[in-house]
DNA sequence: CTTACAATACCCCTTTCGGGGGATTTTATC
DNA sequence: GATAAAATCCCCCGAAAGGGGTATTGTAAG
Protein backbone atom coordinates (compact mmCIF):
# COMPACT_ATOMS: atom_id res chain seq x y z
CA UNK A 1 0.00 0.00 0.00
CA UNK A 2 1.57 3.00 -0.91
CA UNK A 3 2.06 5.91 1.72
CA UNK A 4 -0.63 8.65 0.95
CA UNK A 5 0.48 11.95 0.29
CA UNK A 6 -0.83 16.09 -0.07
CA UNK A 7 0.31 18.46 -1.87
CA UNK A 8 -0.06 22.15 -0.96
CA UNK A 9 1.64 24.82 -3.38
CA UNK A 10 -0.03 27.72 -4.92
CA UNK A 11 2.07 26.94 -7.68
CA UNK A 12 -0.19 25.66 -9.83
CA UNK A 13 2.79 24.27 -12.64
CA UNK A 14 4.79 23.16 -9.75
CA UNK A 15 1.81 21.08 -7.58
CA UNK A 16 0.43 19.40 -10.71
CA UNK A 17 4.12 18.61 -12.21
CA UNK A 18 5.42 17.58 -8.24
CA UNK A 19 2.51 15.06 -8.83
CA UNK A 20 3.37 13.22 -12.17
CA UNK A 21 6.51 12.96 -10.69
CA UNK A 22 5.85 10.91 -7.81
CA UNK A 23 2.43 9.42 -8.53
CA UNK A 24 4.28 6.03 -8.94
CA UNK A 25 5.44 6.14 -5.46
CA UNK A 26 3.20 7.36 -3.65
CA UNK A 27 -0.59 7.90 -3.52
CA UNK A 28 -1.27 11.38 -3.94
CA UNK A 29 -4.56 12.16 -2.10
CA UNK A 30 -4.90 15.81 -3.17
CA UNK A 31 -4.09 18.91 -4.23
CA UNK A 32 -4.22 22.26 -2.26
CA UNK A 33 -3.49 25.76 -3.92
CA UNK A 34 -4.01 27.96 -0.61
CA UNK A 35 -3.47 27.99 2.97
CA UNK A 36 -6.81 27.94 4.23
CA UNK A 37 -8.05 24.96 2.35
CA UNK A 38 -4.93 22.65 3.77
CA UNK A 39 -6.46 22.28 7.58
CA UNK A 40 -10.08 20.66 5.68
CA UNK A 41 -8.33 18.55 3.14
CA UNK A 42 -6.42 17.04 5.72
CA UNK A 43 -8.79 16.05 7.91
CA UNK A 44 -11.06 14.88 4.66
CA UNK A 45 -8.21 12.83 3.05
CA UNK A 46 -6.09 11.92 6.32
CA UNK A 47 -2.32 11.49 4.23
CA UNK A 48 0.78 10.23 5.56
CA UNK A 49 3.10 13.02 4.77
CA UNK A 50 1.75 16.67 3.49
CA UNK A 51 4.11 18.74 1.21
CA UNK A 52 4.02 21.83 2.35
CA UNK A 53 4.98 25.02 0.56
CA UNK A 54 6.06 28.02 3.30
CA UNK A 55 4.81 30.96 1.42
CA UNK A 56 1.43 29.58 0.68
CA UNK A 57 -1.54 32.35 0.21
CA UNK A 58 -3.76 32.96 2.67
CA UNK A 59 -1.98 30.68 5.77
CA UNK A 60 1.56 30.80 5.13
CA UNK A 61 3.39 27.12 6.14
CA UNK A 62 4.78 28.30 9.36
CA UNK A 63 1.25 29.02 10.71
CA UNK A 64 0.30 25.93 9.17
CA UNK A 65 1.71 23.13 10.82
CA UNK A 66 1.34 24.99 14.00
CA UNK A 67 -2.87 24.42 13.34
CA UNK A 68 -1.71 21.18 11.68
CA UNK A 69 0.14 19.99 14.65
CA UNK A 70 -2.79 20.44 17.01
CA UNK A 71 -5.17 18.20 15.18
CA UNK A 72 -2.64 15.83 13.56
CA UNK A 73 -0.30 14.14 15.74
CA UNK A 74 1.07 11.38 13.61
CA UNK A 75 0.72 13.47 10.54
CA UNK A 76 4.29 13.76 8.80
CA UNK A 77 4.92 17.28 7.38
CA UNK A 78 7.86 18.34 4.91
CA UNK A 79 8.34 21.86 3.63
CA UNK A 80 9.07 21.78 -0.06
CA UNK A 81 10.52 25.51 -0.49
CA UNK A 82 12.76 27.81 -2.77
CA UNK A 83 14.03 29.31 0.39
CA UNK A 84 17.42 28.57 2.10
CA UNK A 85 17.20 31.42 4.64
CA UNK A 86 18.54 30.51 7.95
CA UNK A 87 15.81 32.10 9.93
CA UNK A 88 13.04 29.53 7.68
CA UNK A 89 15.70 26.82 8.44
CA UNK A 90 15.64 27.66 12.13
CA UNK A 91 11.86 28.22 12.40
CA UNK A 92 11.34 24.82 11.03
CA UNK A 93 13.53 23.11 13.35
CA UNK A 94 11.89 24.72 16.47
CA UNK A 95 8.37 23.82 14.97
CA UNK A 96 9.53 20.21 14.70
CA UNK A 97 8.64 20.00 10.72
CA UNK A 98 9.99 16.66 9.54
CA UNK A 99 11.70 17.54 6.60
CA UNK A 100 12.85 20.71 4.70
CA UNK A 101 13.32 20.58 1.13
CA UNK A 102 14.59 22.52 -1.83
CA UNK A 103 12.53 23.23 -4.78
CA UNK A 104 15.54 22.67 -6.59
CA UNK A 105 15.77 19.38 -5.65
CA UNK A 106 16.14 16.37 -8.05
CA UNK A 107 13.07 13.94 -8.00
CA UNK A 108 15.27 11.44 -6.86
CA UNK A 109 15.79 14.03 -3.49
CA UNK A 110 12.51 14.58 -3.40
CA UNK A 111 11.72 10.81 -2.75
CA UNK A 112 14.29 10.21 -0.60
CA UNK A 113 13.37 13.15 1.63
CA UNK A 114 9.93 11.68 2.12
CA UNK A 115 10.89 8.16 2.33
CA UNK A 116 13.02 8.76 5.12
CA UNK A 117 10.33 11.18 6.42
CA UNK A 118 7.27 8.50 6.37
CA UNK A 119 10.34 6.42 8.60
CA UNK A 120 10.62 8.74 11.32
CA UNK A 121 14.19 9.98 10.15
CA UNK A 122 13.87 13.94 9.86
CA UNK A 123 15.59 15.03 6.52
CA UNK A 124 16.48 18.39 6.21
CA UNK A 125 18.11 19.25 2.30
CA UNK A 126 21.98 18.27 2.71
CA UNK A 127 22.54 21.55 0.70
CA UNK A 128 21.09 23.64 3.79
CA UNK A 129 23.84 23.00 5.70
CA UNK A 130 26.35 24.15 3.55
CA UNK A 131 25.71 27.30 2.20
CA UNK A 132 26.98 29.99 3.61
CA UNK A 133 25.09 33.41 4.23
CA UNK A 134 24.39 34.49 0.12
CA UNK A 135 22.37 32.22 -2.32
CA UNK A 136 21.99 33.62 -5.75
CA UNK A 137 18.36 34.77 -4.47
CA UNK A 138 20.54 37.56 -2.20
CA UNK A 139 22.99 37.89 -5.19
CA UNK A 140 20.34 38.76 -8.38
CA UNK A 141 18.81 41.87 -6.09
CA UNK A 142 22.49 42.97 -4.82
CA UNK A 143 23.44 42.54 -7.66
CA UNK A 144 20.20 44.90 -9.64
CA UNK A 145 20.44 47.40 -7.07
CA UNK A 146 23.80 47.06 -5.40
CA UNK A 147 22.40 46.50 -1.69
CA UNK A 148 25.22 46.54 0.75
CA UNK A 149 25.00 43.77 3.45
CA UNK A 150 24.41 46.29 5.66
CA UNK A 151 21.52 47.91 3.88
CA UNK A 152 19.81 44.17 3.23
CA UNK A 153 19.79 43.96 7.47
CA UNK A 154 18.03 46.85 7.62
CA UNK A 155 15.64 46.67 5.44
CA UNK A 156 14.83 43.18 6.67
CA UNK A 157 14.30 45.09 10.06
CA UNK A 158 11.96 47.46 8.41
CA UNK A 159 10.34 45.20 7.10
CA UNK A 160 9.60 43.35 10.57
CA UNK A 161 8.31 46.45 11.69
CA UNK A 162 10.99 48.23 13.84
CA UNK A 163 11.19 52.08 13.17
CA UNK A 164 14.88 53.98 13.23
CA UNK A 165 15.45 54.43 16.40
CA UNK A 166 14.68 50.66 17.10
CA UNK A 167 17.31 49.56 14.26
CA UNK A 168 19.84 51.57 15.67
CA UNK A 169 19.60 50.38 19.08
CA UNK A 170 19.42 47.18 18.55
CA UNK A 171 22.65 47.13 16.21
CA UNK A 172 24.23 49.50 18.52
CA UNK A 173 24.63 52.75 15.69
CA UNK A 174 23.72 56.58 15.90
CA UNK A 175 19.99 57.10 14.82
CA UNK A 176 21.48 59.08 11.88
CA UNK A 177 23.79 56.61 10.57
CA UNK A 178 20.38 54.88 10.70
CA UNK A 179 18.97 57.47 8.77
CA UNK A 180 21.67 57.78 5.81
CA UNK A 181 21.42 54.22 5.08
CA UNK A 182 17.60 54.75 4.98
CA UNK A 183 18.41 57.17 2.45
CA UNK A 184 21.13 55.25 0.86
CA UNK A 185 18.72 52.31 0.17
CA UNK A 186 15.49 54.59 -1.17
CA UNK A 187 18.20 56.05 -3.16
CA UNK A 188 19.16 52.44 -4.44
CA UNK A 189 15.86 51.42 -4.77
CA UNK A 190 14.02 54.86 -6.17
CA UNK A 191 11.55 54.60 -3.85
CA UNK A 192 10.36 57.75 -1.60
CA UNK A 193 8.58 56.06 1.46
CA UNK A 194 8.89 52.74 3.96
CA UNK A 195 5.45 51.41 2.68
CA UNK A 196 6.98 51.23 -0.92
CA UNK A 197 10.40 49.31 1.05
CA UNK A 198 8.02 46.89 2.98
CA UNK A 199 6.78 45.87 -0.48
CA UNK A 200 9.98 45.31 -2.07
CA UNK A 201 10.77 43.22 0.76
CA UNK A 202 8.00 41.29 0.35
CA UNK A 203 7.76 40.92 -3.31
CA UNK A 204 11.39 39.98 -3.35
CA UNK A 205 11.39 37.88 -0.24
CA UNK A 206 14.37 39.37 1.47
CA UNK B 1 5.92 18.00 -36.21
CA UNK B 2 6.03 19.24 -32.26
CA UNK B 3 7.28 22.50 -31.77
CA UNK B 4 10.91 22.63 -30.25
CA UNK B 5 10.90 23.55 -26.68
CA UNK B 6 13.76 24.14 -24.61
CA UNK B 7 12.77 24.57 -20.03
CA UNK B 8 15.54 26.74 -18.44
CA UNK B 9 14.46 26.64 -14.86
CA UNK B 10 16.72 26.11 -11.96
CA UNK B 11 14.14 24.32 -9.41
CA UNK B 12 14.63 20.69 -10.68
CA UNK B 13 11.51 20.10 -9.20
CA UNK B 14 9.60 22.48 -11.18
CA UNK B 15 11.79 22.00 -14.33
CA UNK B 16 11.37 18.34 -14.35
CA UNK B 17 7.31 18.47 -13.76
CA UNK B 18 6.62 20.91 -16.44
CA UNK B 19 8.38 18.29 -19.00
CA UNK B 20 5.87 15.64 -17.42
CA UNK B 21 3.12 17.94 -17.98
CA UNK B 22 3.95 19.22 -21.91
CA UNK B 23 5.88 16.65 -23.03
CA UNK B 24 2.30 15.19 -24.70
CA UNK B 25 2.40 18.88 -27.06
CA UNK B 26 5.60 20.11 -27.06
CA UNK B 27 9.11 18.36 -27.69
CA UNK B 28 11.62 19.00 -25.38
CA UNK B 29 14.81 19.31 -26.87
CA UNK B 30 16.51 20.27 -23.86
CA UNK B 31 16.50 21.20 -19.69
CA UNK B 32 19.06 23.65 -18.48
CA UNK B 33 19.04 24.59 -15.07
CA UNK B 34 22.06 27.46 -15.16
CA UNK B 35 22.06 30.73 -16.60
CA UNK B 36 25.08 30.19 -18.43
CA UNK B 37 24.36 26.56 -20.00
CA UNK B 38 20.94 28.28 -21.79
CA UNK B 39 23.25 30.17 -24.68
CA UNK B 40 25.07 26.92 -25.74
CA UNK B 41 22.07 24.78 -25.04
CA UNK B 42 20.07 27.01 -27.59
CA UNK B 43 22.69 27.03 -30.22
CA UNK B 44 23.16 23.42 -29.86
CA UNK B 45 19.30 22.16 -29.85
CA UNK B 46 17.86 25.20 -31.75
CA UNK B 47 14.40 25.53 -29.68
CA UNK B 48 11.56 27.18 -31.55
CA UNK B 49 10.45 28.72 -27.88
CA UNK B 50 12.09 28.75 -24.59
CA UNK B 51 10.82 29.19 -21.44
CA UNK B 52 12.81 30.64 -19.30
CA UNK B 53 12.78 31.63 -15.81
CA UNK B 54 14.06 35.13 -14.64
CA UNK B 55 15.53 34.21 -11.42
CA UNK B 56 18.34 31.76 -13.04
CA UNK B 57 22.32 31.28 -11.30
CA UNK B 58 24.76 32.72 -13.05
CA UNK B 59 22.82 34.96 -15.51
CA UNK B 60 18.86 36.07 -15.15
CA UNK B 61 16.52 36.01 -17.26
CA UNK B 62 16.40 39.25 -18.90
CA UNK B 63 20.32 39.40 -19.50
CA UNK B 64 19.92 36.01 -21.22
CA UNK B 65 17.13 37.59 -22.88
CA UNK B 66 19.22 40.47 -24.49
CA UNK B 67 22.03 37.87 -25.24
CA UNK B 68 19.93 35.50 -26.87
CA UNK B 69 18.29 38.37 -29.15
CA UNK B 70 21.10 39.18 -30.14
CA UNK B 71 22.24 35.73 -31.44
CA UNK B 72 18.98 33.53 -32.25
CA UNK B 73 16.46 36.33 -33.79
CA UNK B 74 13.70 33.95 -34.38
CA UNK B 75 13.82 32.14 -31.20
CA UNK B 76 10.48 32.82 -29.27
CA UNK B 77 11.44 33.63 -25.79
CA UNK B 78 8.83 32.83 -22.54
CA UNK B 79 8.71 34.02 -19.12
CA UNK B 80 7.99 31.71 -16.37
CA UNK B 81 7.81 33.59 -13.03
CA UNK B 82 6.42 33.64 -9.57
CA UNK B 83 7.42 37.70 -10.02
CA UNK B 84 4.17 39.68 -10.52
CA UNK B 85 6.40 43.07 -10.15
CA UNK B 86 5.65 45.69 -12.50
CA UNK B 87 9.08 46.56 -12.97
CA UNK B 88 9.63 42.74 -14.10
CA UNK B 89 6.47 43.49 -16.57
CA UNK B 90 7.91 46.30 -17.76
CA UNK B 91 11.27 45.51 -18.82
CA UNK B 92 10.12 42.31 -19.96
CA UNK B 93 8.02 44.22 -22.18
CA UNK B 94 11.25 46.44 -23.21
CA UNK B 95 12.95 43.39 -23.99
CA UNK B 96 10.49 42.71 -26.22
CA UNK B 97 10.14 39.14 -24.80
CA UNK B 98 7.14 37.14 -26.28
CA UNK B 99 5.49 35.87 -23.35
CA UNK B 100 4.90 36.09 -19.32
CA UNK B 101 3.38 33.48 -17.43
CA UNK B 102 3.09 32.61 -14.01
CA UNK B 103 3.85 29.66 -11.70
CA UNK B 104 0.03 29.36 -10.61
CA UNK B 105 -0.76 28.63 -13.70
CA UNK B 106 -2.53 25.51 -15.10
CA UNK B 107 -1.56 23.61 -17.29
CA UNK B 108 -3.79 24.36 -19.87
CA UNK B 109 -2.93 28.05 -19.04
CA UNK B 110 0.83 27.18 -19.78
CA UNK B 111 0.10 25.26 -23.43
CA UNK B 112 -2.34 28.55 -24.47
CA UNK B 113 0.11 31.10 -23.88
CA UNK B 114 3.26 28.92 -25.34
CA UNK B 115 0.54 28.13 -28.31
CA UNK B 116 -0.31 31.46 -28.70
CA UNK B 117 3.28 32.80 -28.68
CA UNK B 118 4.70 30.81 -31.42
CA UNK B 119 2.11 31.89 -33.53
CA UNK B 120 3.24 35.05 -33.06
CA UNK B 121 0.94 36.59 -30.60
CA UNK B 122 2.39 38.01 -27.63
CA UNK B 123 0.95 36.41 -24.08
CA UNK B 124 1.48 38.29 -20.88
CA UNK B 125 -1.02 36.38 -18.33
CA UNK B 126 -4.06 37.85 -17.95
CA UNK B 127 -3.25 37.92 -14.26
CA UNK B 128 -1.09 40.40 -14.46
CA UNK B 129 -3.56 42.78 -15.47
CA UNK B 130 -6.04 42.63 -12.97
CA UNK B 131 -4.11 41.54 -9.41
CA UNK B 132 -6.19 43.88 -7.79
CA UNK B 133 -9.76 44.51 -7.00
CA UNK B 134 -10.89 40.91 -5.98
CA UNK B 135 -14.55 41.51 -4.50
CA UNK B 136 -14.64 37.81 -3.20
CA UNK B 137 -11.56 38.53 -1.01
CA UNK B 138 -13.75 41.42 0.22
CA UNK B 139 -16.85 39.64 2.02
CA UNK B 140 -14.06 37.39 3.73
CA UNK B 141 -12.01 40.69 5.48
CA UNK B 142 -15.55 42.83 5.98
CA UNK B 143 -16.29 39.83 8.10
CA UNK B 144 -13.05 38.90 9.85
CA UNK B 145 -11.72 42.52 10.54
CA UNK B 146 -15.42 44.71 10.53
CA UNK B 147 -13.42 46.45 7.12
CA UNK B 148 -16.08 48.84 5.92
CA UNK B 149 -15.93 49.06 2.18
CA UNK B 150 -14.55 52.64 2.57
CA UNK B 151 -11.64 51.37 4.43
CA UNK B 152 -10.54 48.30 2.01
CA UNK B 153 -10.68 50.85 -0.77
CA UNK B 154 -7.91 53.07 1.34
CA UNK B 155 -5.98 50.25 2.23
CA UNK B 156 -5.40 49.82 -1.28
CA UNK B 157 -4.52 53.12 -2.03
CA UNK B 158 -2.11 53.33 1.18
CA UNK B 159 -0.39 49.70 -0.92
CA UNK B 160 -0.10 51.44 -3.80
CA UNK B 161 2.00 54.13 -2.44
CA UNK B 162 0.26 57.00 -2.09
CA UNK B 163 0.12 58.84 1.22
CA UNK B 164 -3.15 60.93 3.47
CA UNK B 165 -3.10 63.77 1.29
CA UNK B 166 -2.96 62.13 -2.38
CA UNK B 167 -5.86 59.78 -1.05
CA UNK B 168 -8.02 62.54 -0.19
CA UNK B 169 -7.80 64.53 -3.11
CA UNK B 170 -8.48 61.32 -5.40
CA UNK B 171 -11.32 60.44 -3.39
CA UNK B 172 -12.31 64.43 -3.39
CA UNK B 173 -12.39 64.24 0.51
CA UNK B 174 -11.00 66.54 3.21
CA UNK B 175 -7.30 65.30 4.78
CA UNK B 176 -8.97 64.37 8.43
CA UNK B 177 -11.62 61.96 6.80
CA UNK B 178 -9.00 59.81 5.68
CA UNK B 179 -7.29 60.06 8.75
CA UNK B 180 -9.74 59.08 10.47
CA UNK B 181 -10.01 56.10 8.34
CA UNK B 182 -6.53 55.45 8.80
CA UNK B 183 -7.05 55.50 12.63
CA UNK B 184 -9.62 53.11 12.50
CA UNK B 185 -8.26 50.95 10.22
CA UNK B 186 -5.27 50.68 12.44
CA UNK B 187 -7.39 50.10 15.58
CA UNK B 188 -9.72 47.32 13.81
CA UNK B 189 -6.57 45.80 12.36
CA UNK B 190 -4.31 46.11 15.73
CA UNK B 191 -1.55 47.90 14.05
CA UNK B 192 0.29 51.01 14.97
CA UNK B 193 2.14 52.15 11.66
CA UNK B 194 1.77 51.87 8.02
CA UNK B 195 4.73 49.56 7.36
CA UNK B 196 2.77 47.03 9.23
CA UNK B 197 -0.54 47.64 7.65
CA UNK B 198 1.31 47.13 4.06
CA UNK B 199 2.41 43.80 5.10
CA UNK B 200 -1.37 42.83 6.26
CA UNK B 201 -2.36 43.78 2.55
CA UNK B 202 -0.04 42.01 0.78
CA UNK B 203 -0.12 38.79 2.84
CA UNK B 204 -3.48 38.85 2.65
CA UNK B 205 -4.27 40.14 -1.02
CA UNK B 206 -6.35 42.81 -0.40
C1' DC C 1 49.78 54.47 -2.58
C1' DT C 2 45.90 55.87 -4.59
C1' DT C 3 41.13 54.76 -5.56
C1' DA C 4 36.61 53.19 -4.37
C1' DC C 5 33.26 52.04 -1.46
C1' DA C 6 31.15 50.75 2.77
C1' DA C 7 29.98 52.20 7.20
C1' DT C 8 29.67 55.52 10.41
C1' DA C 9 27.91 60.23 12.06
C1' DC C 10 26.14 65.04 12.05
C1' DC C 11 23.31 69.44 10.62
C1' DC C 12 19.06 71.75 9.02
C1' DC C 13 14.56 71.70 7.54
C1' DT C 14 9.68 70.32 6.08
C1' DT C 15 6.19 67.01 5.75
C1' DT C 16 3.73 63.11 7.26
C1' DC C 17 2.17 59.94 10.79
C1' DG C 18 0.02 58.39 14.72
C1' DG C 19 -2.81 59.11 18.82
C1' DG C 20 -6.05 61.77 21.61
C1' DG C 21 -10.03 64.10 21.83
C1' DG C 22 -14.41 65.33 19.59
C1' DA C 23 -18.76 66.37 15.96
C1' DT C 24 -22.06 66.14 12.00
C1' DT C 25 -24.29 64.10 8.08
C1' DT C 26 -25.84 60.13 5.05
C1' DT C 27 -27.65 55.86 4.43
C1' DA C 28 -29.76 51.66 5.32
C1' DT C 29 -32.93 49.05 8.09
C1' DC C 30 -36.40 47.91 11.09
C1' DG D 1 -39.38 57.93 12.45
C1' DA D 2 -36.03 55.94 15.51
C1' DT D 3 -31.67 53.52 15.41
C1' DA D 4 -27.22 51.98 14.01
C1' DA D 5 -23.56 52.03 11.05
C1' DA D 6 -20.86 54.31 7.89
C1' DA D 7 -18.81 58.27 6.20
C1' DT D 8 -17.58 62.80 6.68
C1' DC D 9 -14.91 66.64 9.11
C1' DC D 10 -12.20 69.33 12.89
C1' DC D 11 -8.36 70.56 16.62
C1' DC D 12 -4.11 69.60 19.07
C1' DC D 13 0.24 67.49 19.84
C1' DG D 14 4.67 65.03 19.61
C1' DA D 15 7.15 61.65 17.17
C1' DA D 16 8.83 59.90 13.02
C1' DA D 17 10.00 60.06 8.38
C1' DG D 18 11.96 62.13 4.47
C1' DG D 19 15.29 65.18 1.78
C1' DG D 20 19.26 68.17 1.31
C1' DG D 21 23.70 68.45 2.49
C1' DT D 22 28.83 67.16 4.47
C1' DA D 23 32.48 64.47 6.73
C1' DT D 24 35.38 60.85 8.88
C1' DT D 25 36.97 56.32 9.26
C1' DG D 26 38.27 51.59 7.68
C1' DT D 27 39.25 48.42 4.33
C1' DA D 28 39.66 45.92 -0.01
C1' DA D 29 41.41 46.18 -4.67
C1' DG D 30 44.30 47.89 -8.08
Amino acid sequence: MKPKLLIADDHTLFNEGVKQLISDHYNIVGQVFDGKDVLMMVMVTRPDVILLDINLPSINGFDLTTELRKAFETIKIVFVSMYTEPRFIEQSKQLKVDGYLLKNSTKEELILGIDSVLNGVNYYDPKLNQLRQNLHHDDFFVKQFSLTPREIEIIRMIKDGMNTTEIAEKLFLGLETVKTHRKNIYYKLSITKSTELIKFALENSI
